[in-house]
DNA sequence: ATGAAAGCGCTAACAG
DNA sequence: CTGTTAGCGCTTTCAT
């Protein structure tokens, strides 16, 4: 345990290097122009005593703090996680370190680290959620920046950047589209959720622009494995010609991929099958792999933190930006080039990622 | 964007009530004694100004931040994540805000962030990571109280928090021969990773002690579904008269349960199945839910950020902190209660979690 | 019981 | 180009 003795001070530096604390000061910011030599020297005397400005001391005359706070509006999920190590990242390289709050779903508990970030002086605020459902905003004024990301704030002059749902299912119906299908159903989360909403609405746009309708309504439920299974269990038992699959995320696919399989239904050959969020597990271990769409949440995270950035060097963007989901093409959507039946193995006409 | 005035100073505080700041001090630290009314006075005046110190200032000359800092050693993971939460969860009621760095498995970040965590003077730092296995010290010698978490440290004076794993195999073995297994084979991770030698050698040896052996070698493998139906194909390939399989992981032990599924062998009645991690998306969605160890990972947060508290508080504890796995029952452990074959569905001896 | 004053470590004017 | 000086907002002696 052998505490290290106190840390060396600018003075320390200053008088080390035989100049003034003031010198010292200039000659470590580069600011103010100076003989090279003695900048040299400055610099040399902090090396040395391993100088590292003392971060309270440079808030209290310059209100900077190189500090943002993420807050959560509900817990941190599977979404949020991604989003905020994207922030995370973008932040670290520019010299920012990032307070972790987690919200909890308890506006009382936001609020106080709301209060608590603003009295430490935090530079910026990301606020995240594991929903894309727009909430409030989280105070209204605040003297620092704010960035919603995945989340936004219904405010649509707050700064939010979030995925583009309704494109990513574009993109789904598109690719089924294009790869021959017609007769295509939707399985997708709880009605009231706004995902499924957006992916469902999506979806069927894309379908009409198509002069197609799906098979049948868009079938609601939840967010699990269960729910496919089942709803591909109704879906079949509905005798419906169906020819493919959009799900409204990766889990459910899965289990309307395990429900299809145990009724001797093929992906893809008899049916393409394809999910969101990209959940690399769900996808993977899918059976086939899974085609998905991938909301790019870590990019997300940057590109929000990046806005922040900007913002709080005076550059604000406000208004709602929109990123685009990217299709991840697996085997479950596969052209089959060959064989109607016992062929050695589905030949596939497109690949996987990782 | 209506930047709210300049936030309210001691000293705003000392004239509203009519006090000088030194005494403003005292009374809104409750130190020192004063007229009770004086108190009040300047207590009234924060709440109007709606008065928060600043952090910066405070911490100035107490040399005290009320943060600490959280560093990831390999990148943040599904189980570095939860550890992270009950930590920030704990020290949020310590009133410390936490700093969130993530090490992304490169020692020249990890030491970068250990440096800007030092010069944030934070008052002590959480060690975590996504792999159990025994890491060097982040640093020789540090003016702060560091505690690992999950991950351990390499130096047994350290204060480290891990989860039992040997002894979550053992309840796993032991529930096992409790309801009745006795010809059990293991299938898990890569030899040379850490868990899956600690989960195979705490299973052999719980065996052992019943005067039982493994059907087989522990069949060292990859953390996922497909090593789980491919190891699965194996053991039924080699005939063994298994009548459990206990998995180092969810995944792996899902990947069992589709394999057998498909191979015609009933979960629970023809074979037992045990997973270890209680990863509820995949212990849930298994067919039938899984049984599983649960490393109360949110738990081992709070009890390591606990630890931190008192060592900053002066009270370390250093040395290896071991927290107990919780064996989590459901279906595909479940005592069969009646008929060998075709029954409605098992009859359930043992319930489920949540 | 209260006020005055001296810093905490640093930056930024301003002099020289 | 360099040194001196005045704070940033707060806590903490030390007088009164």
């Amino acid at each position: 345990m052998g505490k290290p003795e106190r840390p060396a001070t600018i003075s320390d530096v200053a008088s080390l290097a035989g100049v003034s604390v003031g010198t010292a000061s200039k000659a470590l910011n580069g600011r103010g122009s100076m003989r090279p030599d003695t900048r040299r020297r400055v610099q040399e005397a902090a090396q040395r005593l391993s100088f590292h400005a003392n971060a309270a001391a440079r808030t209290l005359n310059t209100g900077r703090t190189y500090t943002v706070g993420m807050i959560t509006t509900d817990s941190i999920g599977r979404f949020s996680i991604p989003v905020m190590l994207g922030a995370e990242d973008s932040l670290g390289a520019g010299q920012m370190s990032v307070f972790l709050c987690d919200g909890r779903d308890d506006p009382i508990r936001e609020q106080y680290y709301l209060k608590t970030l603003l009295s430490r002086n935090v530079d910026g605020i990301i606020v995240t959620g594991r929903r894309t459902q727009a909430r409030p905003p989280i105070a209204a004024a605040l003297p620092v920046p704010v960035v919603y990301a995945f989340i936004s704030s219904t405010d649509p002059e707050d700064c939010s950047v979030v995925p583009d749902e309704a494109g990513g299912a574009r993109k789904a119906i598109e690719h089924l589209l294009a790869t021959g299908r017609r007769r295509i159903a939707h399985i997708t989360g709880p009605e009231h959720h706004h995902s499924a909403q957006v992916r469902a609405t999506g979806a069927a746009d894309t379908l009409a622009e198509a002069g197609l309708t799906l098979v049948a309504p868009p079938m609601f439920g939840e967010w699990s494995e269960l729910w496919g299974r089942q709803a591909a269990g109704m879906l079949l038992a509905m005798g419906h010609d169906v020819d493919a699959v959009f799900c409204g995320s990766d889990q459910i696919a899965r289990g309307v991929a395990s429900t299809l399989g145990v009724a001797g239904r093929r992906i893809p050959e008899d049916l393409a099958l394809i999910g969101f969020d990209n959940w690399d597990v769900m996808a993977l271990a899918c059976q086939p792999p899974l085609t998905s769409l991938d909301m790019d949440l870590e990019g997300l995270g940057r590109a929000a933190a990046d806005l922040l950035l900007d913002a709080i060097n005076g550059r604000p963007s406000p208004g709602r930006h929109t990123r685009p989901c990217r299709l991840v093409v697996r085997e479950s959507t596969a052209i089959v080039v060959s064989q109607p039946s016992t062929a050695p193995g589905p030949l596939i006409a497109s690949a996987r990622p990782e």
